[in-house]
DNA sequence: GCATATTGTTCGCGCGCCGAACAATATGTC
DNA sequence: GACATATTGTTCGGCGCGCGAACAATATGC
């Protein structure tokens, strides 16, 4: 039951029927791989004939290839299908605190090379360093073997569609044009994104379809709370490309003061410094960035205390299952809003699932509006996956596999 | 940029172009009205031979005429189309806890009849005496005008999907299966929904396109606080069918008890009952049913403390101050989450707007992330145009001009 | 009366889905 | 090895539909 955009739509030419089912087929191909053309047709509840044509056309594209032959208990074998993915690779950056991370993976979102360096703060040299690292990287491919963009995701606030940085306050960038800036020094596509909507991008396009549902909310847990939404199958980014802000809903208005400027967000209660400032009994109104760089030369984590809380720390216990309460209530929150198919976890917090877990629940029917809100799925994705860089290798990826556009 | 779910597609079969076009075409004389096939094509961007055949399966559906002639300056005078509307007709009921509202309306949203009485709380009661009302109603009927459907609202959780209230506090409704009742009693289709969610639905669908928008968030101030999400032109109905309940996001964790059995819940800050208790110095915690009743027989409403606020009682400016200033801190948090297009606003508190448009003004930029965010629009939507009731209607007449289901 | 302009219709063309026939390829069975 | 059977993948006529162009209908200005 959606309406149509009278003052922007596209009508259907000639060709659109077989834009969308072409489109259709790759997708069935990418998720049922390897498949035979017969298979496809069964599964698209189309005849042989035309899904012949379709696999021909995506063949000449050069999106697909034909792989071995399967077996079959009788008649002639089927050939079967892959997406081509190996091939057509894209390089992630994930500008954090302390540190950056830089990927080069294929569009599955397998992994190629990983560097892990210290953060630049200056943009002209930052950029400048990036992209000879990227250079360098992309220096021994194999032949046929093509890098298609670049995926930058930074912490804070980023205008998608002008790749501008608009407010990351970890990073001291206000105001900067990050991604003409990459693209001039690197000659490639550069997409931006914000680190919620980025996981949020890689949990939908990178990740296996088990998913069973195209509508789901990602919540990551970190030094703040970054969130996605994702409403049937499209990534909410909203008028200014700045949706999906669920860390900064008020748990208290006369809370202690958060990182963006105001007082009780979410994210001063549940995210990583927020449970180390419990246990260690810090006033986190007054935690300047000079406190966050010490702790971090001090590196204790919340992996830290996780191990201290299992090796009979009650004190670190307590401190998680604070965060675990804060967690679940302001899940509830999203789930009353969204009411989605699944709410995806990640961070460091989720690895002690286990000792927290009842609390999340209990903490989530206290303000869950219905049964149904409350039974919600919660899925703990690892934290080892890097989910901010399978984001972005997603933005260069998802293009190719995404629905075209009608009505 | 959405992801095909591979589960759940509908492919592109011979009929889809024109099945999309028809659709589009219907939609463009909906708001362009009247309109001639020359214009009609030149703002589809069609050659005028297919928007003729594309005309013509229209007037064989009947769901469009041709009218009086147009002018023009030189040539063959252009035939004027129209949708038929008119004699399309749906029954929209709104029950709430005082009153239940009755009215008939065209696919137009245009008022032909309406009946307010008492609420009758008993469901058999109700749905007998409901059925006996719109026999009544549709008696009245000219040749050819025919009733579609009845489309319900009701203050509280509903699943749309099976039509039954899961749970409504104001009328005492659980687990209530009130479309299938009110189905038989009156042999039309029935489709129920949240009050909330419904005047997102006549903000969508009934109201002129100057809207320039198709994602908003529509926020209703009464006894409670109803809201509705509309992303990319399509109301956000969620999993179960519950999904937009901003009202009970909290503000203080501590806050004072709301209906919905948590605390501090925004709708418990800035809703009609908050407003007066505030003024009143009651305590919201401890309002029992009985209290409200009580105040429903002194009939003394908000509207009641904007005239005292008007004529210089400064306690109850202060009042509805205070509850402006708690609208805004909520209306910051959902630019904060969805960053819609605008957020519309509806209630009797908005007859203030003028008393506290600085205040929720500057409540929003105290906690909105960007300044994007904070230029977010408010548009105030009359009390007296019964957003609900056409809401109810938009139900029935909505399914006539969405989108075709494709990829 | 004729040129000009605009609306609305008709028709041939090519694209694309549909169904059916057909070729290719495998496995049993006698 | 011949033949029936089963399955995969291709080809072809039929028909729906957008596209462009030609044409009919209808108005105005000179």
């Amino acid at each position: 039951m959606r309406k149509i955009n009278t003052t922007n739509f596209s009508i259907a030419t000639r060709t659109t029927a077989r834009d969308i089912n072409r489109r259709i087929a790759l997708n069935v191909i990418r998720e049922s791989q390897p498949i035979s053309r017969a298979d496809l047709a069964r599964h698209m509840k189309m005849t042989r004939g035309v899904v012949s044509v379709l696999v021909q056309e995506l063949l000449e594209q050069e999106l697909i290839f034909e792989g071995a032959t399967g077996e079959a208990a009788r008649g002639r074998k089927p050939t079967f299908l892959h997406v081509r993915t190996q091939d057509r690779l894209a390089v992630a950056v994930d500008i954090r605190f302390t540190k950056t991370y830089l990927m080069l993976c294929d569009f599955s979102g397998r992994q190629l090379g990983i560097e892990i360096y210290d953060t630049v703060f200056s943009v002209p040299e930052f950029t400048r360093d990036l992209a000879r690292r990227i250079k360098k990287m992309l220096e021994g491919l194999g032949p046929g073997a093509v890098c298609e963009g670049i995926g930058v995701v930074v912490p804070g606030m980023v205008d998608q569609r002008t790749g501008k940085v608009l407010n990351a306050p970890a990073l001291g960038w206000r105001g900067v044009d990050i991604r003409s800036k990459i693209a001039a020094a690197t000659d490639l596509p550069v997409h931006v994104e914000n680190s919620g909507r980025a996981c949020a991008l890689a949990q939908l396009w990178l990740e296996k379809a088990e998913t069973a549902g195209q509508s789901f909310v990602y919540v990551s847990v970190s030094d703040g709370v970054g969130t996605g939404i994702v409403m049937n199958g499209e990534l909410i980014r909203g008028r200014d490309h700045i949706a999906g802000e669920f860390g900064h809903m008020p748990i208290d208005l006369d809370g202690p003061r958060c990182m963006c400027g105001a007082n009780g967000c979410w994210e001063a209660y549940t995210s990583n410094l927020a449970t180390l400032a419990r246990y260690f009994g810090w006033n986190l109104s007054q935690l300047s960035p000079k406190h966050m760089k010490q702790m971090e030369k001090n590196s204790f984590t919340v992996l830290d205390l996780i191990t201290r809380a299992r090796t009979g720390d009650a004190k670190a216990l307590s401190a998680i299952r604070a965060s675990g309460r804060f967690l679940g209530l302001g899940l509830a929150t999203i789930v009353n809003i969204i009411n989605p198919d699944a709410v995806y976890l990640a961070g460091e917090i989720t690895n002690a699932w286990d000792l927290i877990e009842e609390t999340v629940r209990s903490a989530m029917v206290e303000r869950t509006l219905t049964e149904a809100a409350a039974r919600t799925p919660l899925r703990i994705t690892p934290a080892q996956e890097y989910p901010r860089l399978r984001g972005a290798a997603a933005l260069i990826a998802a293009p190719t596999f995404a629905a075209p556009r009608v009505a």
